[in-house]
DNA sequence: GTCAGTGCAAACCTTTTGCACAGGT
DNA sequence: ACCTGTGCAAAAGGTTTGCACTGAC
């Protein structure tokens, strides 16, 4: 799996493992804290240090998004896609959509450049955080 | 101009009228240093201080590109409107487009978010990029 | 004369790095 | 055995803050 020139140590199998098998869009720290309940002896730089690799092998896609906090996502067999977070509760749902990314090509054609990546985040407040916060008015 | 319950102190009033002064998109640093010019006893903690009360008033807005520097743009009388940057040269061209918003709009509702705010940001090669990487070829 | 605003340096927070040691190959 | 990978702690880089002092009101 990730014999590309690499070594398989424990703590790369264990940081691997969890970030693979847990939800997604994952903190350095939420990985570091899920890695130390199982193996304790990892340390915090091996975590960005194998973040990296994963990014580098096109496994992890790295996500910065408003609150400061690098988040990686399982770039496994997805495809492109955008994201909507709640103000509220944090929660980050995937989306995609043709017509945004055709809108997005056309209008950097029109500004005369040719589009390497973009980045598009959505914030609002979802609907159960709507509920709640009625119910408690 | 900014009698808000603030005081005019003369670092206050050269780093806003840098600010306005200035081309868009001004980093911390970059102000800094223009302000220095001016009056060297500025220090970066003004600025950042100065700034952040510009963006209190809404004067300023505050965008975190990829780039890792926090830059202000003049608030001014401005409608919303998204950015392009260049990966070559760093260009940041500003544009709006109708179609996106009411997109993004549509996308938020259909997810069940009531739509905050959002952040799309372009990356690209710009034409005289490509030009000039065409010569060197 | 007060008290908000300032400069400096230290603190912060996230990420990176140097170094001696450990463990895959 | 070699040499990459690791843990720790220190460094880095951007931003914030505590504190004594300055200056606007």
């Amino acid at each position: 799996m990730k014999q590309k020139g690499l070594k398989t140590t424990s703590q790369r199998d264990d940081i691997a493992r969890t970030f693979f098998a847990s939800s997604k869009h994952l903190s350095i720290d939420d990985l570091y804290r899920e890695v130390r309940d199982i193996n304790p002896g990892v340390g915090y730089a091996t975590v960005y240090r194998t973040m990296k690799l994963l990014k580098d092998c096109e496994f992890a896609e790295e996500q910065h998004f408003a609150d400061g906090h690098t988040r990686y996502e399982n770039a496994d067999v997805e495809e492109h896609h955008d994201h909507i977070l709640c103000d509220d509760c944090g929660k980050i749902v995937e989306f995609a959509d043709e017509s945004i990314e055709r809108l997005q090509e056309e209008i950097a054609e029109r500004l005369g450049f040719v589009l390497s990546h973009h980045r598009m985040e959505l914030y609002g407040v979802c609907e159960p955080c709507r509920t709640k916060k009625q119910e408690e008015a």
